[in-house]
DNA sequence: ATGCAAATGCGAACCATTCTCATTAAGACT
DNA sequence: AGTCTTAATGAGAATGGTTCGCATTTGCAT
């Protein structure tokens, strides 16, 4: 009777179980327009159900990130704070005096690395590119 | 009568001591083609005097980035690498199977970079771009 | 309804890094 | 060369983020 969210779907797809703490991290992380951490993702989930703990706060995320439902980013320093992967690829802009993170996107760039990497002899699994600034005001 | 590296000349104008461990750290700093981890400095450092400690590499790392002679990179995972800063920037390719560090540089990329900063109201103050790649045989 | 493997909660363990603090040693000034 | 001041060091404890071990719970296939 319940419909399954999309997340939902993927997790039965792997064979893995669609738990009680798994629904809640997954409706936070639907409804999260930010890039929590994962104590924050904790701090939220407690507030539906008090009983979930850090850890499987920490095995959820590494099981999103296998079925490809969540994307890992490992900024400067801090800890490991996470986002939906559903949507199109972009790269981050972390704010250095606010923390706060821009996103973007540059088909030309990606271009770039694509061929760099070639031309030495790689095939690109997986980038990372990070610009750390300063607003203009 | 002892002439002093170019980096035990920064360490002098910044108003700093120079110490038997960091000379030695600052040595092989210069002998390292490589990236390595402050571990792997600390091995290294042990082998030209055993009582310097894993706290004192961190130490001159830390004092080493602020006086500008290193970078520290903090790639996926694993512990931070450090490299000398002499030279002229550079980004990291990093091959997923054996870890090896593959340098290159793209000035059409940097370029890019600035520009979609500057459209988004920010002046980029650091960067990090990092391709993870498996070698196409 | 039942059984079993997967997932959880809890705390302990782990790893990289930083801190504390008593001791050592640069190097400035005799 | 000797002394003094204070920065730097060594050793280990502490910290923060993350993972693990294991007894218990819970999805879910039967």
């Amino acid at each position: 009777m319940t419909e399954l969210s999309r997340y939902e779907r993927d997790l039965k797809n792997a064979g893995l179980r669609i738990t009680q703490p798994r629904r809640i991290i997954l409706q936070i992380l639907e409804q999260s327009g930010d890039h929590p951490d994962a104590t924050e993702i904790f701090q939220r989930a407690a507030k539906m159900d008090a009983r979930i703990s850090l850890a499987t706060v920490y095995r959820t995320m590494k099981v999103l990130e296998e079925t490809g439902a969540v994307e890992r980013h490992a900024f400067q320093g801090g800890p490991a704070r996470f986002e939906q992967a559903d949507r199109e690829h972009h790269d981050h802009l972390i704010d250095i005096e606010t923390g706060a993170v821009v996103e973007f996107t540059s088909p030309r760039i990606e271009e770039l690395q694509r061929t760099i990497a070639e031309e030495l002899g790689y095939e690109i699994v997986d980038h990372r590119l990070e610009l750390y600034g300063r607003k203009i005001r």
